[in-house]
DNA sequence: TCACTTATGGCGATGGTCAAGCAAAAGTTC
DNA sequence: GAACTTTTGCTTGACCATCGCCATAAGTGA
């Protein structure tokens, strides 16, 4: 049983509290902690120790000397534990292990079905994950989390998939038990669109609380980060913004059986299908993003349509839900400005000045490497949990 | 500077976080906070010497004595303090005061001119409340918070309204600094629609943690609750679906410039337009509708359509962020079932079934009450949060 | 009425935090 | 190299919230 000073504000101010301060911030001395606190130097001296012993921070380089002797700064330790991240697709899969910074060491892209059900999936990950570990010379007791992302829905607080459409074997698999086994530490699991969003939001934070990031590939999805969380809505179906009906489209018919879809005339697939019928040859996204960088003026049009169709349903929920930032990524988003002008070009006509005059609409900054990212922010986020840390370092 | 005892979860419990639980609770005895806080005996019991001294809490009737000394139960007390609670619209008013769990002890409607500006329309406000108080034979002294909601945009931080369209001379004045010196408390200040959404959610709680309340009155317009707390946005912003773009109204014209908005069809004042085009009297929503009440056939196709308009919109939102409760409230929606009639049936065919299959579409169950309500609620959250309790009984 | 059961209040013990002080360390300035 | 400045580590005593324990109060059942 420990107890905790609090601030005049009521906060509690314990050793994780500190840690926060010294991982968002730059390094800080002693001195400058009691500052910021309102502890006693002893005690702010008592928690460092405390944080010393369990690596998470370090001694950095010395602060400016005002003619005494030079106060030492302590820095966050983002080497002090490693995180596993995976993003994984229905076709593609993309492996890290990165530092507490989010800073990838090593990465890898594979091939991958992912219809091969989970035993087999999850056995790969476990061996490539450990052969990704030998190469940097690390071993798996200096992991502290996994982070996976899965193409479909998943209950986050339990990290089972839920009726996932493409996932054929997956349904209620109990992931973390899994490969907690396997790896000897927590797993967090979500759909693969949250964690590119806490990608994103990793990226640009701390310029907003409020952020959407669109991914559009072979469908339409998109997740939401609202006061530094993530909006999972009622049934952790939030985000499906793929099937939202869209004007110009009410004789297309979706792979859900609605008519008028965004997905169905902007999703990566549909696009492909098209192209096809104009006689182009596009299998998939991808070659769809081919077209566009090559110059073929049918694609090229096909792709500002849909950047103003997406435009056009996201111009409803700035109106709505009044994000900072919109953060656009995706296969298909890797055309470039082409469907970013669309999109800009309705949302700005569309939206109120109110929503719109402080709103950022962009491109993905992390592009393929957003998932991994966020799954490594995932965990991140919930090791170096002020809680979480004020037990470690009281065990 | 007080210490604090901490769960093994990490969660500190003080004093308000005993009485967080006797509120959202029945009455408790000291044997059953000791189970369910973890704390011994004895600090339970200067605990509750400390809300008891505070009149946060009364000794109730006691338990079922299984053979031995009867426990003595402690419930939360209602009536220690009173809220003064405020919905201004444009031309009405509802005033109220109420006990700590949000009943109405008083309540009064007027018609108001609230372009008349802020020094005589809360002159007149803080004149209304102690009459109000007199009638019932309370004072002043008892009020523990203000809770006022504006028909604008208010900036929530600092009770200011923000370039509010229909209330001249009311730009950035300071609210809660007016009202707070008059009346001696803290002063909570909000959109009125927003403070809607809170007495809704409180009228349906703890159903649901994301609900989203629709106001169609003379405009439209929503409020956002999402893990128990209002969504505002990036600038506050949030929550402005009138002027979203629907289908079916290319060449309607708003009043806010834009074409195609859903208050331009579906709003009050402008389905009154088309009634008087059509040969009715109709001013304004309220006689809308009589109208349909009164079994005007041409009111009625006008009231589902709008239904059906509303739901549209509502069809998209319920994709994008998958609340578990619609609440339609504001002067049409008392029209009744014609309105809610329309929502269901295009919702129910647009949205997804995963988030459908939970998802609640209902009338305001407070009426024209859930103002005033709301306003209570939210002073009462802020009065009683466990750490503003925790300061209060530390005084 | 008496034995039994259970809740309650008071008391000392425990342990973490704070404030203060001192000596040593590690620089700067002259 | 000496004087000065500032940080740091360590210790001490006081403080206060919490805990565990015990005597007492207040019922029930035979």
């Amino acid at each position: 049983m420990t107890e905790r000073m609090r601030e005049p504000s009521g906060q509690t101010v314990g050793a994780g509290a500190l840690l926060t301060i010294l991982r968002h911030g730059q390094a800080r001395t002693r001195a400058e902690l009691v500052q910021l606190t309102g502890l006693a130097r002893s005690t702010v001296s008592q928690r460092l120790d405390a944080l010393l012993d369990q690596r998470w921070i370090v001694p950095a380089e010395e602060a400016i000397s005002s003619g005494g002797r030079p106060a030492i700064a302590f820095a966050f330790n983002r080497n002090a534990r490693l995180v596993l991240a995976a993003d994984l697709g229905a076709t593609h899969a993309r492996l890290a292990v990165t530092d507490l910074a989010s800073t990838v060491l090593v990465e890898r892209a594979f091939d991958l079905a992912i219809d091969r059900g989970p035993e087999e999936t999850l056995g790969w990950l476990v061996a490539t994950f450990r052969e990704m570990l030998a190469e940097i010379g690390h071993s798996v007791a200096e992991v502290c989390g996994v982070g996976l992302g899965l193409p479909g829905p998943v209950e986050h607080a339990s990290g089972r998939p839920v009726n996932p459409p493409i996932m054929p074997g997956w349904d209620a698999f109990p992931v973390p038990d899994w490969l907690g086994a396997r790896l000897g530490a927590p797993v967090l699991v979500d759909n693969d669109v949250n964690i590119m969003a806490l990608g994103e939001h990793w990226a640009v934070r701390p310029e907003t609380d409020h952020l959407i990031f669109v991914k559009v590939g072979t469908g339409i999805g998109c997740g939401i980060i609202t006061e530094r969380h993530l909006h999972r809505g009622a049934q952790g179906a939030a985000g499906d913004i793929g099937h939202i009906r869209v004007t110009s489209a009410d004789d297309v018919v979706c792979r859900c059986g609605n008519v008028g879809c965004l997905e169905a005339v902007a999703g990566g697939a549909a696009m492909a299908v098209r192209l096809r019928q104009a006689g182009e040859t596009a299998e998939n996204s991808r070659d769809v993003v081919r077209l566009v960088r090559a110059g073929n003026t049918q694609a090229v049009q096909l792709i500002r349509q849909a950047g103003r169709e997406i435009g056009d349903v996201l111009a409803s929920i700035v109106n709505f839900f009044n994000p900072g930032v919109i953060v656009i990524g995706g296969d298909v988003a890797e055309a470039g400005e082409h469907i970013l002008a669309g999109v800009r070009e309705v949302i700005y006509s569309r939206s109120l000045p109110l929503a719109t005059q402080h709103l950022g609409i962009r491109a993905s900054v992390l592009g393929d490497r957003a998932g991994v990212v966020g799954a490594a922010v995932m965990v991140i986020e919930h090791v170096l949990a002020p809680e979480a840390v004020d037990l470690s370092v009281a065990g």
